[in-house]
DNA sequence: GATATGACGTCAT
DNA sequence: CATGACGCCATAT
């Protein structure tokens, strides 16, 4: 069976990500399957729709983005009552843990 | 195949 | 903490 593409694989990993939870780029990457690839995560983000792309935060829960998607995104956050204090989040209580999932044994 | 893009991660300064 | 540089890698053209 061959895997699903990358994008769907990532976007299957973003929607895991239950609400008031977030997770970083390198984790999503990770649970799609494909570490290291963080920066390929904002491909798929900005491909895919109907995601749940304010939850995915950079490392150490920095919002990267920046203006009104910014902005979007923290309103987003604190509505699933994610705490953003100034440009971050406190991983240490809302970082999602993904279930270890190596691929396909 | 080569080049450009990108909401990154990590380390050095 | 701010900045710069480099590495990494799937897609688009």
């Amino acid at each position: 069976m061959r895997r699903p593409p990358y994008f769907q694989r990532v976007w299957a990993a973003v929607r895991r990500i239950p609400r008031g939870k977030v997770a970083t780029y390198g984790d999503v990457a990770r649970a799609a399957g494909s570490p290291g690839t963080a920066r390929q995560v904002v491909w798929a983000l900005r491909a895919g729709t109907g995601l749940p792309w304010h939850r995915v935060v950079g490392a150490g829960g920095k919002i990267l983005l920046t203006g009104e998607p910014g902005m979007e995104q923290r309103l987003r956050l604190a509505s699933e009552g994610v705490a953003v204090n100034g440009n971050r989040v406190r991983l240490e209580e809302h970082a999602f843990r993904f279930r270890s999932r190596k691929r396909t044994p």
